[in-house]
DNA sequence: TCAGCCATGTAATGGGTTACATGATTGA
DNA sequence: TCAATCATGTAACCCATTACATGGCTGA
């Protein structure tokens, strides 16, 4: 039931598991305060399909917990031939793929064919998204006490840091320069439409 | 004709289309060259759709050009309305959306089931392409002269600098933070698999 | 009392990639 | 001669989101 070819969320959703057993609605949540920043958000009807699709090769088990005062779940265990593939594919070092997609550094791109005022404004709540989320990630250092269990995460919380750092510092200069440019063009000129 | 919701990516389309007409076959080079990077890299099947339906509600209009040595082509053009609406597309600034996926950064976060010199490695070549991004990127800051035209590319391209200098940095520091715990774990415990 | 959390799923739709299909010209 | 570039598309498939569907408990 293994030898799989799976795509890359499966094994992040595997990859979650090996933390602690999970229900479907954990894991979702649990996805949500950590690789949804570097990965992936996954939907929750995702989250379901892909622990069906990952019991059915046997690399995940589920046993049913009856609860009283909340609805009864299901429990997901990542099992050995799931650790084992896990492993595999971690070892066999798919070619590596960053993809960013913003809408807003698109629309600074685009930045000729909308007002600048528009435009440095949502830089700026940009850059306010990333300061936000910074905070988080160094609230998140204060709170836990470094433990060796801990070495990896806190390797791609420390990515976090550079990546809303340096995206911060642009938004500031980008925002700066787009003002100033509005203020020698003063009285603008009507930008964007038509022409 | 108009008044259509259409997808993110249907706006990049018509955005790229500003700077000038374009066969389908170009619009996937020139996206390869500018926004995918930080926005999207089309499959060459999906520009010829996204074409054909912006040409359908008339935001897009195309022209047959003969070429003797060359095969003809289909070269497209963006329309006043085109214009319009992604002029109100870019000032309805639609929630900015930032999403990363990155599978070196998932790797480091799963990195306790793998080996630590793969990961190590990993992440290295991480900062190599990081490295190769930036310097393609200072490479066309220095063979282009400034031009009012290009402003608001170039701050993109400052986005891309400020991005790949702080992966770079990062890069470093995780990779030497890994070696340098492995030195001292020694003799390696066999780590990853079964546990 | 009312929002939010816990809990699981199906159905419909559309987004997007990969493989298939073809073929001439140009430069190394 | 062989790879790369120019040039356009179809078909099959899976990925992924959104909307639909249900319902009890908890805390402000």
């Amino acid at each position: 039931m293994a030898g799989q070819e799976l795509p890359q969320n499966s094994y992040a959703v595997l990859g979650l598991l090996t933390f602690r057993e999970m229900s479907g609605y954990d894991l979702k949540g649990f996805a949500d305060r950590s690789i949804r920043h570097f990965f992936w958000a996954p939907a929750k009807s995702q989250v379901y399909s892909e622990l069906r699709r990952l019991t059915a090769i046997g690399y995940v088990e589920q046993r049913e917990v009856e609860q009283e005062t909340r609805p009864d779940k299901r429990v997901y265990s990542i099992t050995r031939e799931g650790r084992v593939a896990l492993t595999a594919w971690l070892e066999s070092s798919p070619p590596g793929s960053e993809i960013v997609k913003s809408t807003t550094v698109l629309r600074t791109f685009l930045g000729e064919h909308m007002s600048p005022a528009t435009l440095a404004q949502g830089i700026e709540r940009y850059g306010e998204r990333m300061g936000a989320w910074h905070e988080e990630l160094e609230g998140w250092l204060e709170s836990h006490e470094p433990s060796p269990s801990d070495f990896f995460p806190r390797l791609t919380i420390r990515w976090g840091l550079a990546y809303t750092a340096a995206s911060m510092e642009w938004a500031k200069e980008a925002a700066r320069e787009i003002e100033s440019s509005m203020a020698k063009n003063a009285i603008g000129p009507e930008k964007g439409i038509g022409r």
